[in-house]
RNA sequence: GGAGGGGUGGUCGAGUGGUUAAAGGCACCAGACUGUAAAUCUGGCCGCGAGAGCGUACAUUGGUUCGAAUCCAAUCCCCUCCA
């Protein structure tokens, strides 16, 4: 699409959220409209914390109401009793309601920060799907949801087929999942007027049948509106790490690892990210992008500062960023680098340097300590260290009684005496 | 219900009685080079141990054997074809 006319779609496009879209003309007219648009995505609650694979979704509401909508974020309460099939890892033990709704209430907690919750009409509001998927019967659903599915239809839909062809098989439980999701854009159709429904590209053929239910069902027109799969400019999908997903809750990931995470974005991407993941304007982010060679520090300093006040605040920001300069560029330590405190008493009887590290949290074994001093990545106050039965002496606590711990250039802890 | 095939480390995928902690790819980690980037090259990649080594591990359980991921039995799960 050339020229949108509407802030909302503007932005989309300009910013790289759009990947497919139904009627992007008529959503365009319809979001430049009097009324608000209505636009929700689903999350399902298998796990305490969301985590950047998420990031695009939630900015796409983000995005939706800073152009003057409202955003509903759907809990996937009732489908996350089922499990999401999707995801093809086998099947998770299925999480029970207690555990559901911790998770849901830890996830909130994210969503307030990138989304402002109320009452008004663009406000965002955030409901849970087992509210109306629990009480479900199946003869009544069967008779009013069901009738307009085809198995004609849903045969050949991409993911159906996939499934169902050699090596892979379908339950009737995933199948269903289809359905589910219908539904709940039908439901939120009817209860907040939801006309709108966006989400991953993985989702656009379970999001269409939802419009085309709201349409079978009560006349309603309604959109859809999928944005790309995120990947790194070398390929890989966005967030892997050795220590696992990159979680947006501070308890699970903390703010300095964050910022240190969108630090070490590759060159590349430092433009897309800023587009995707930062409300910096457009202009600011071309020129930032444009940098050369090393000057682009600059840019990634400016993104980590973005998206880490945007989770955690400003001070929480402007912590990790003073760190990370006390750490990478003097050399030494920052107060937000992890810390491990440890007694007198513990030295005293004797602490390895391999200890030291597993307690820090810095290696996952003491064989991998082991592996990286004989690869030369152990540092103890930037000093490699080469014996592998190294002890911590108390003559290496500086000043402040502390030591500074590093695994290769990048990764540092402290070790405090308490 | 019948016939056949299969379940291997984070992942994909070799391996069909000892030389196999298990080829190779990917992912990941570290070193070199740099700019806390990419690419490239080098090394590593179950745990414990300074090391020799030990312990665990090839769906699960039991068995055969001096010795099993490899053979046998039962169980669970998956695939293909037939009914």
């Amino acid at each position: 699409m050339n020229n949108p006319k509407s802030e909302l779609i503007q932005v989309l496009t300009q910013r790289g959220y759009l990947y497919q879209s139904t009627d992007l003309d008529e959503l365009d007219t319809a979001a430049n409209g009097q009324k608000p648009l209505v636009g929700y995505i689903g999350f399902d609650c298998t796990a305490s914390s969301l985590h950047v694979g998420s990031l695009v979704q939630i900015m796409l509401l983000r995005r939706l109401q800073q152009a003057g909508h409202k955003p509903i974020v759907l809990m996937g309460g009732g489908t996350t009793k089922i499990g999401d099939p999707s995801d093809k890892d086998k099947s998770r033990p299925l999480l029970d309601d207690a555990r559901i709704s911790a998770n849901m209430a830890s996830i909130k907690t994210v969503f307030e920060k990138l989304l402002t919750f109320g009452d008004g009409p663009t406000d965002a509001i955030m409901v849970n799907n087992g509210d109306w998927l629990d009480k479900l019967e199946l003869i009544p659903f069967l008779r009013t949801v069901g009738r307009h599915f085809t198995i004609n239809k849903m045969i050949k839909m991409e993911s159906v087929k996939r499934r169902i062809s050699d090596e892979n098989e379908m339950t009737f439980l995933e199948f269903n999942y289809l359905l589910l999701q219908s539904y709940d854009f039908l439901e939120l159709n009817e209860r907040y007027g939801c006309n709108l429904q966006l989400g991953g590209r993985d989702q656009w053929g379970n999001m269409v049948n939802g419009k085309d239910l709201i349409r079978r069902v009560n006349g309603n027109h309604a959109y859809v509106f999928t944005s790309p799969l995120i990947t790194t400019a070398s390929g890989t999908k966005m967030g892997k790490t050795a220590e696992g997903a990159v979680w947006l809750n501070a308890d699970m990931r903390s703010p300095y690892e964050y910022w240190q995470f969108w630090r070490n974005t590759e060159d590349a991407d430092v433009g897309k990210f800023m587009r995707l993941f930062t409300d910096i304007p457009l202009d600011e982010i071309a020129g930032l992008e444009a940098l050369e060679g090393s000057e682009i520090n600059t840019a990634k300093i400016v993104l980590a500062n973005a998206c880490t006040t945007m989770l955690h605040g400003q001070e929480s920001a402007a912590k990790a960023e003073e760190t990370a300069r006390q750490t990478f560029a003097e050399g030494g330590t920052g107060d937000d680098l992890p810390t491990i405190d440890v007694t007198e008493e513990t030295l005293q009887s004797g602490l390895s340097v391999v200890q030291a590290f597993v307690l820090a949290g810095l290696v996952a074994s003491n064989g991998e300590a082991k592996r990286h001093i004989k690869a030369g990545a152990l540092k103890i106050n930037d000093a490699a260290i080469s014996d592998l039965q190294a002890q911590i002496q108390a003559g290496q606590f500086d000043a402040q009684g502390q030591i500074k711990l590093s695994v290769g250039k990048k990764k540092h802890a402290i070790v405090r005496l308490a």
